[in-house]
DNA sequence: CCTTCGATCTCGACTGTA
DNA sequence: TACAGTCGAGATCGAAGG
């Protein structure tokens, strides 16, 4: 036995464990089907031993056939068979026919049944007279009850003959201390057989009912032990074969099989490494996903209290801020640009906090785009333009101190523009100098400043027309609004229109035509020195937040505006937050994009 | 026809258990 | 210690291939 078969048959038990429970299931209906044959073994005892003049032998085969062939009862009062015949095998052996010359006609097969029983009596039977065997015949118990047996089992004796297991449990387990005795007839009912030594059935029958230690029939008992065993172990390798994949059922050994069988666990346990190692790496990935949300909900969580306590901030402090609109324009323009500055890093909250303000300063960015969110939100009615409020903030009115501008602030003259433009306050944060000067800048008669909207805070944005500026002042005083926002629409001429979008690429309001020359004016000669138009952008960029403008259904629809939202955070970002769409945009200049 | 291979059988020895 | 069960070796038989 090679090293190979060892480990295979190593194998084969491992698997064979994994097995149990089928095993287990079928020893369930073994045991079911011993209780039968029992109980039929005990009925043709009964029958047969009307006609048997010698119990043990009859005893003996009877129970021994009926052991094996529960299912042929002989009597038809017993119930039909359960289970395959799997016992068969001994007794056609035993087929020794009655009805069949028992000695010329026996096949192989009952000739290895006797051998099974008998030992060597094959051997012996070649050399005996048929004589023997016809004088014993009537009498034999055993024929009679091999006579019974045949007439019902003899068709199905070839197909049955493999299954042996089930003789096999059964035989070990009915026999017991009593299967000795029933074999010993068993022995015996070939009697007619010579023995192989020369001992006739008859010289066997002398010991009848005796045990003969280390006799034949111990031998005979072992051999049949020994058969069941291998069949038994055949079974097992039919059933490892069925249970083993891409095992050709036909021309297959034993060792084939146990090869097999290894190849395909090893198969399986490899299988099994793959999986665990695929359930790691998912796990794993589940933990990073994990963290990963975790951090994005920290961030969002971090964003949200900034927001929060800008909210409060704006909330708690706007009476500074009021308390600022009530300073002269003169005031006003002389910290015009500083509180354009305070404004942008924060709402007017932020604007009156000190100079140091570490933690939301530096979470600005984020703080932006909340705030532009938030107006945008807003129920401002009256706002024509919502560009992010946020992003209007310092240097809306004063550009940012990064890129200074690139001309000088010289004034554009009013007459010069031909602007179509709607001025809008709208409710982000302004310094209050801002609207004063500009309205302050407004001719009397003019009503366009319609949509200086009041930014009371987040939560109440009114929306309240102005008219002229001497109307105007009552509201802004009290709620200062948001920064106003000059966007140069189309048609602009003149140095504005080339310099505007520059400094303003994004966001302020635009009014009409008449105002922008007004609020240019103030703009450029009072709060802001340094605008200057830039033509090119302002053409693209003054149609397209007009026609956002228009779509958000503000009251001064009809009218042409835009928006030029001075965002000095946004300003060279890599991206801004649309003011209209709330989605980021390229920071570049308004005027380069190409929208209807 | 011979050889090889696989399955089966027989036998003796051995082991575990009641 | 008797008995049941297992194991290994040898023999036999049948099928397949050269």
């Amino acid at each position: 036995m090679s090293i190979d078969t060892l480990l295979e048959a190593a194998r084969y038990l491992e698997w064979q464990a994994q097995q149990q429970q089928i095993t287990r299931e079928e020893e369930q209906r073994r045991e079911k089907e011993l209780i039968n044959r029992e109980a039929e073994s005990r009925h043709v005892e009964l029958v047969t031993a009307l006609s048997q003049p010698i119990r043990p032998n009859h005893i003996t085969w009877g129970h021994d056939t009926h052991r094996q062939q529960p299912h042929h009862p002989p009597p038809p009062s017993l119930p039909p068979p359960q289970v395959p015949i799997a016992v068969i095998p001994m007794v056609p052996v035993v087929t020794t026919t009655p009805s069949v010359p028992p000695f010329p006609l026996a096949t192989q097969i009952a000739v290895a049944a006797a051998t099974s029983l008998n030992g060597s009596l094959p051997v012996k039977m070649a050399s005996s007279p048929p004589q023997q065997h016809q004088q014993h015949q009537p009498p034999s118990p055993h024929l009679l009850c091999t006579h019974q047996i045949k007439v019902e089992t003899s068709p199905q004796l070839i197909s049955v003959k493999p299954e042996v297991q089930i003789q096999y449990s059964a035989s070990i387990s009915t026999n017991g201390s009593g299967s000795l005795h029933a074999l010993v007839p068993h022995q015996l009912s070939p009697s007619a057989q010579p023995r192989p030594n020369g001992v006739t059935m008859e010289d066997l029958r002398g010991m009848e009912g005796k045990r003969r230690p280390g006799g034949a029939g111990t031998r005979e008992v072992h051999n049949k032990l020994e058969k069941n065993r291998r069949a038994h172990l055949k079974e097992c390798f039919e059933m490892l074969k069925k249970n083993v994949p891409n095992v050709d059922e036909k021309k297959t050994s034993n060792l084939s099989v146990l090869r097999s069988a290894l190849r395909y666990i090893q198969t399986l346990k490899r299988k099994e490494k793959e999986y665990e190692h695929e359930m790691e790496r998912l796990a794993r990935e589940k933990i990073a996903t994990q963290q990963r949300l975790a951090e994005l909900k920290n961030e969002l969580s971090q964003c949200m209290d900034v927001m929060e306590i800008d909210r409060v901030l704006r909330q708690t402090i706007q009476p500074e801020d009021d308390q600022a609109s009530t300073s002269t324009a003169s005031e006003g323009e002389d910290n015009f640009e500083q509180d354009i500055d305070e404004d942008a890093l924060a709402p007017p909250a932020l604007a009156s906090l000190p100079k140091p303000t570490p933690p939301i300063l530096q979470a600005q960015p984020l703080l932006n785009h909340h705030l532009s969110i938030q107006h945008a939100t807003l129920p401002l009615s009256g706002v024509l333009n919502v560009p992010s409020s946020s992003s209007a903030p310092p240097h809306a009115i004063a550009p940012a101190p990064g890129p200074p501008p690139p001309q000088p602030a010289h004034p554009t003259h009013p007459p010069a523009m031909q602007m179509q433009s709607t001025v809008i306050a709208h409710a982000a944060v302004s310094h209050p100098s801002v609207i004063q000067a500009v309205n302050h800048s407004l001719p009397a008669s003019h009503k366009h400043l319609t949509h200086i909207a009041p930014s009371p805070g987040p939560i109440s944005s009114i929306h309240q027309p102005m008219a002229p500026a001497a109307t105007a002042h009552q509201p802004m005083a009290a709620q200062p609004i948001g920064h106003i926002t000059v966007h140069p629409v189309a048609h602009l001429g003149g140095p504005l229109q080339s310099h505007l979008p520059t400094l303003y690429p994004q966001g302020v309001s635009v009014s009409q035509p008449t105002m922008v020359g007004h609020i240019t004016h103030t703009f450029t000669h009072h709060a802001l020195p340094h605008v200057q138009a830039n033509p090119q952008a302002n053409t693209n960029g003054a149609q397209v937040n007009s026609a956002a403008v228009i779509s958000q259904g503000s009251p001064s629809l009809g009218k042409p505006t835009a928006v030029l939202a001075p965002h000095p955070q946004l300003v060279g970002q890599a991206a801004v937050l649309n003011p209209v769409t709330m989605v980021t945009v390229p920071t570049f200049p308004v005027g380069t994009l190409k929208l209807a």
